[in-house]
DNA sequence: AGTATAATTCGTTAAATGGCGAAGTATAGG
DNA sequence: CCTATACTTCGCCATTTAACGAATTATACT
């Protein structure tokens, strides 16, 4: 029960919803989510935790930078399917369908100009 | 992503979760949910308003009644997917389990008797 | 070593949420 | 009518949550 509690509180905040629909095509870096989202660093970080903890997203650690993607097969079943249904339900969103345009912009530029968006601010 | 928002709210929280389970094999009134979820009559009928806004729960009106049920087909289908999904998921669940019981047991009862949950208080 | 950078953790604040009891609405029955 | 009953709405309180910036950790580069 606490699982599925933990993953419907996961799935119930707009910003994370955008967060795992942008990883549909590949794995984006916390940075990259950050420039999409348009929030603080410490806050997309704190929802990538709670989807992590959900185990709605795995990660990857490659020197600084943590990469976020998709469960694959080996998460559980209601984790995949819980993706599944989501992914059918709101595919179609404006939101999410401009956000799918944000993924190929940034995917395209160079990280290290990616990546000020620290200094940006 | 409203609707689709509204619907994992809706299932983020136990009780809730707990009523929509408890409907699996047939229509309830209030107040028999205020018997087995145990909670003011307030409560339970706050969560029944959001189940329904959700579109995760249908009622219907009989006297001083009101009825609780499953949505049945003609209710979108992320929402009987949304119920279908969280069927399979938690249906083992040792208090989903449990209260399956409690659903054979107080709907054996008579009405005017199980309604003295109003003044067992 | 020493600095810069990517990300996380911590502390705080404003808003949302779940709970209750009291008051209100609507229907059944004397 | 008038009371009783089933449920809902309202107002309040305690807890949780999302957001931020500051401080911290970890890695890379010089």
């Amino acid at each position: 029960m606490l699982d599925f509690i933990n993953m419907t509180k996961a799935l119930s905040d707009k910003n994370r919803v955008r967060a795992i629909m942008m990883l549909r095509n590949g794995e984006l870096c916390v940075c990259q989510l950050i420039e999409m989202l348009g929030l603080a660093p410490s806050t997309v970080s704190k929802h990538m935790s709670i989807l992590r903890q959900a185990r709605l997203v795995q990660v990857r650690k490659e020197g600084r930078w943590m990469y976020y993607r998709l469960p694959d097969g080996d998460a559980p079943q209601r984790v995949l399917e819980a993706v599944r249904w989501m992914q059918n339900s709101i595919a179609d969103d404006k939101q999410i369908v401009a956000d799918g345009r944000q993924v190929k912009r940034v995917s395209k530029l160079d990280r290290d100009e990616l990546c000020a968006c620290y200094k940006k601010g």
